[in-house]
DNA sequence: AAGCAGTTCAACCGCTTTGCC
DNA sequence: GGGCAAAGCGGTTGAACTGCT
């Protein structure tokens, strides 16, 4: 009986048995050509598959587990400045891939920045409050600060601050243009890498 | 202990870009 | 320049996990 040339490719998650077959693969020819490797490795996979695989979990130095503060900040700033050009972003972060960076902002990143730029749209509202308040009759001020709000300004005042200089790129030093200039150089780098 | 809701992350899908003939 | 296949990319999905009631 004739054997159907259809192949079925298997879907879900990656076995131990097949990233060892696909490691062992690559490691003696090399990642390229991923719907040959498919193939020919044997796997029922489909080559972007394999591709997809290897990139995100089985290629050497692959770095895994928490974000670092410094790694965090460098994906706020390259987010502000790119977007979700999720690959050039993890082109920036050793060892770290798109997919990875992409779930990290989606899940962890994203709700915090939406509170920030939440909190910051909140401090203008109260800040013009005040401003408003300035013009009152000062028995309506003391009130105000009977409650702690005037204090509450100030704080906000800090935090607004804050926010202003992590999107600051025009102050010297790690956080402004030196930065810029070293992602331009390295954006060189990574294409000289690739 | 069971059920549910929310979260995380690996993997898939579909579209775009790139490279080759 | 056009057509095709391969590779790359970002959005989305769904299974597994976690925490709460």
């Amino acid at each position: 009986m004739k054997k159907s040339s259809i192949q079925i490719n298997v879907k879900g998650a990656w076995t131990a048995e097949e990233d060892k077959t696909l490691s062992e693969y690559i490691h003696l020819h090399g990642p390229k050509k991923w719907k040959s490797i498919a193939t020919r490795s044997g796997l029922n996979r489909c080559g972007k598959s394999c591709r997809l695989r290897w990139l995100n979990y089985l290629r050497p130095n692959i770095k895994r587990g928490n974000f670092s503060e410094q790694e965090e900040d460098l994906i706020l700033r390259l987010h502000k400045l790119l977007g979700n050009r999720w690959s050039l972003i993890a082109g920036r972060l050793p060892g770290r891939t798109d997919n990875e960076i992409k779930n990290y902002w989606n899940s962890h990143m994203s709700k915090r920045y939406n509170n920030v730029i939440k909190e910051v749209k909140n401090n203008n509202k109260i800040t013009n409050m005040m401003n408003l308040n300035s013009s009152l009759p000062s028995p309506i001020m003391e009130s105000t600060d009977q409650l702690g709000l005037g204090r509450r300004i100030e704080e906000k005042e800090e935090e607004e601050e804050d926010v202003k200089l992590m999107f600051d790129f025009s102050v010297e030093g790690t956080n402004g243009l030196e930065w810029v200039n070293r992602f331009l150089e390295l954006d060189d780098d990574h294409h000289d890498y690739l």
